[in-house]
RNA sequence: GCGCCAGUAGCUCAGUAGGAUAGAGCAUCGGCCUUCUAAGCCGACGGUCGGGGGUUCGAAUCCUCCCUGGCGCACCA
């Protein structure tokens, strides 16, 4: 059992006998510096109001009473205003080792979900041209995203939502068009709106091979086989590069489907019904504002067209429909100001608090600290697939993964390919390698991995034993915690603390000259730690390699 | 003008529903390879958590007012 859920379970032992309340607020957790302890708990002080005594005393009677109950803790004591510190026996973190062998590729896995149906949407981009690096990040994301979900006992199904059916589909057939009819010798200017990159002459050259006779064509026909042509490609190129990168999504759905079956319309009705549209101006209004949005909004313009999102509510209604109980969609921040009428449409279809949205900040890429310019419109950027081709897919993703999504991340090509400390992909990496060397070489002596035994454990009681044997212990909460706060950097973290403590190991024990039982019971905890720095990696769909 | 996100060591960032003396890495300086990968380890240096006020036993964290940076405020998608 893991060390926090044991002291919440001991400790509330405790105060039922002694008839208090368990206080909410409660929090145990690992002291922020090891001198205080295994454990810490704060119950004392939240507890001393309604037991109506000092916090130290009360916490030196829970300390007592805690200490005696149970075997596995060797003291508890009191400390600063009233925090509880419990040191647990080294018999007691060895547990660890016995569940990691049981549970294998499993151990950090968790039913907390209870089986709950999860949507997770990701990187979407419209396919008017190839990825580029800031979807990179969302696709990292949501791809980890999914992975820990899924651990984490719920229901995925990840996504990628296709703008098949707007305006932006148009530009992009009419650019190809103009692109063809200039490489024809023809004097056109490029249009406002307008796609310049080097990708759109590509595809110009290849409409026309496809279909010599397109320049004779009606105009409208001949944009239309060029928007056609150019989405299926770009899609296409977009499948290769997400697969490149190691990102796969369940379904793709398309918006144009959504206005084809009359999804829209549906969508229409029934928020008409609720009394939440109304017709104003030739145009037919959302009413935002009853759920705090600051202004109502458009669903179809007065033009007969409908708004982008118009086919967003239904695409909404429709994944609700399909039985998630949570809807968690991946944005560039930059949509930021979509979210709350989002969230009301939400709320207007009944599902208030069924959809997440997760807000992923600007990439900032560098090349050796000198700033890349991007632009889609422009044409000048990098596209995702030169970024995973220059660095590879484990440290980009990792990097992706390494800060906060809602903090902006410098992105420099130079550092992330170096093989430095700057980069901790590999630090992380190569404590796995280093294990896996060591098991390697050990084979070659004869020797072969065991399970633990009790008189092999016996042989494990270092100081460094047990710093590794308390950090595998954490994994598990780990990975809970990053499915609770949708937060896959955490998991990053905690691999780069795991690691560090492997390193120090390495460094202060020579595993494989020490004495036989202890040499095996080294093993065995390496073997464990390996087993847990792969399983955290691949919950960030990165690999553990073997050798570097 | 309104709104969202950020501001933590020289740099890049953690800090999980308020908890103890605010943590890592890089950089700088000083140590550690005749033995398992030195892509490593150990130590030192480094801070008025953007600023002011408030809430309480206790604030980087919550409230409020400012300052700075990024982004958004469409019958675009």
């Amino acid at each position: 059992m893991r060390a926090e859920t044991h002291l919440e379970e001991a400790l509330k032992r405790v105060v039922a006998e002694k008839g208090w309340q368990w206080p909410e607020k409660a929090v145990i957790e690992p002291p922020k510096d090891r001198k205080f302890g295994d454990m810490s708990a704060n119950v004392a002080m939240l507890l001393a109001g309604q037991a109506r005594k000092n916090p130290r005393e009360l916490a030196q009677e829970l300390a007592e009473a805690v200490e005696a109950g149970d075997p596995d803790i060797v003291r508890a004591e009191v400390a600063g205003p009233g925090f509880l510190n419990v040191h647990y026996s080294l018999d007691f973190w060895k547990k660890t080792i016995r569940l990691i062998e049981e549970q294998a590729e499993r151990f950090g896995f968790s039913d907390m979900g209870k089986g709950r149906k999860v949507q997770v949407e990701y990187v979407s981009a419209n396919p008017t041209g190839p990825l580029h690096i800031g979807h990179g990040r969302g696709a990292a994301l949501g791809d980890s995203l999914a992975r820990i979900l899924r651990s984490t006992g719920h229901d995925v199904e990840t996504e990628y939502y296709v703008n098949d059916a707007g305006r932006q589909m148009k530009i992009l057939g009419n650019s190809i068009w103009v692109r063809l009819l200039q490489d024809q010798g023809r004097d056109i200017p490029d249009p406002d709106d307008f796609y310049k990159g080097e990708y759109i002459k590509d595809l110009s050259r290849e409409v026309l091979e496809l279909h010599p006779g397109i320049l004779d064509m009606a105009e409208s026909e001949a944009v239309d086989i060029c928007r056609q042509y150019g989405m299926g490609k770009i899609l296409e190129g977009i499948k290769t590069d997400l697969e490149q990168f190691g990102v796969e999504h369940q379904v793709w759905f398309s918006e144009k489907s959504l206005v084809q079956n009359g999804k829209v319309e549906e969508t229409f009705e029934s928020l008409k019904k609720a009394g939440l549209a109304y017709d104003k101006d030739g145009a037919l209004w959302f009413r935002s504002t009853d759920f705090g949005d600051d202004k109502d909004r458009v669903l179809r313009k007065s033009s007969g067209d409908i708004t982008y999102f118009a086919s967003d509510i239904a695409y909404h209604h429709d994944k609700f429909k399909r039985g998630f109980d949570l809807v968690v969609d991946i944005w560039g921040a930059d949509h930021h100001g979509y979210v709350p009428r989002m969230q009301a449409a939400c709320e207007a279809l009944g599902r208030k608090g069924g959809l997440q949205v997760i807000l992923v900040q600007l990439v900032n890429l560098l090349r050796g600290g000198e700033q890349v310019a991007m632009s889609t419109r422009g044409g000048q950027f990098e596209t995702l697939k030169d970024v995973v081709d220059e660095v590879g897919p484990d440290a980009a993703r990792f990097i992706f993964l390494s800060r906060k999504s809602d903090s902006k991340l410098d992105f420099d090509l130079e550092l992330v390919k170096q093989r430095t400390m700057d980069n901790p992909v590999y630090y992380v990496q190569y404590a796995h390698a280093r294990i896996c060397s060591l098991m390697h070489k050990a084979g070659e002596e004869g020797f072969k991995l065991e399970r633990s035994a009790p008189e092999l454990l016996e042989m494990l009681d270092t100081e460094e034993d047990r710093e590794l044997l308390m950090a595998l212990d954490r994994f598990p909460d780990s990975v809970e915690a990053s499915a609770r706060t949708l937060s896959p950097h955490l998991i990053s973290f905690y691999l780069q603390e795991l690691a560090s403590k492997l390193h120090k190991y390495y460094t202060t024990h020579h595993v494989l000259s020490a004495e036989p039982l202890r040499c095996k019971a080294r093993m065995i905890l390496l073997g464990c730690v390996a087993r847990v720095v792969g399983n955290g990696l691949s919950l960030l769909g990165v690999d553990a390699p073997e050798r570097m």
